[in-house]
DNA sequence: CTTATTAATCAATTTTTTTTGATTTTAATT
DNA sequence: AATTAAAATCAAAAAAAATTGATTAATAAG
């Protein structure tokens, strides 16, 4: 006899895993935290957010990882230095236009 | 001495908050299956969706709520029956328009 | 009134995520 | 070469979320 049908859309599937994926990473507070620090400041550097956002720099390391993973934020190494950005693009493809305010330095 | 300043503006920890419950209730690809499947046919009881999803009558329970409290579907009781559907203006708030390829009936 | 149906809740367990402190890696500085 | 600094990684512990199966509550139907 045929496929049941009861199963979920292959595409649909790989589609709702990737959103579960990204939504994960930005539903937390510290993290959302550090979203918006970096709206504010740009590209930073992990010790110039630490402070900020009291916390270890381990556990800011792997709170970053998350985002990073997720492609929330991207990375860039100088020397000794990690770099972390917004992912602006990506952000604008996840969120409403009005959660501009949080994460668009021109919106507040 | 004055406060350390090194505190997140309260306003902006609890607008974080809001978010975390939001995004988390959306952060799950179980949940997002739930939505699109109420995407595709509006208002329906619980013993109608429980057989798409494939889950058990408590587990689906649980998950709805996870939803209803996060204000991303809206409940309506008739009888004994619970009819679920998608807060749609919360979305439309929260996600982009992009994505309402997947929860609004007509993108997709 | 009794039985059946729908869905919520509960307690116990399992799984996943987060936190912590220590260690490691890489690169810069002396 | 030795020391310092930045940041990633690791393993163990703690905390949070999800699953399971049973029970309960509320309504409907016989």
């Amino acid at each position: 006899m045929k496929s049941e049908m009861t199963n979920q859309n292959p595409t649909m599937d790989h589609l709702f895993e990737l959103y579960e994926g990204k939504f994960k990473a930005i539903a937390d507070k510290k993290r959302l935290q550090i979203m918006n620090i970096l709206t504010q400041n740009g590209s930073m550097c992990v010790c110039d957010i630490a402070p900020l956002m009291e916390m270890s720099q381990s556990k800011l390391s792997y709170h970053l990882k998350i985002l990073l993973d997720a492609n929330i934020i991207k990375k860039e190494t100088k020397g000794t230095w990690s770099f972390y950005e917004l992912n602006q693009d990506e952000l604008n493809h996840l969120l409403s236009p009005e959660l501009c305010c949080l994460f668009k330095p021109t919106c507040c």
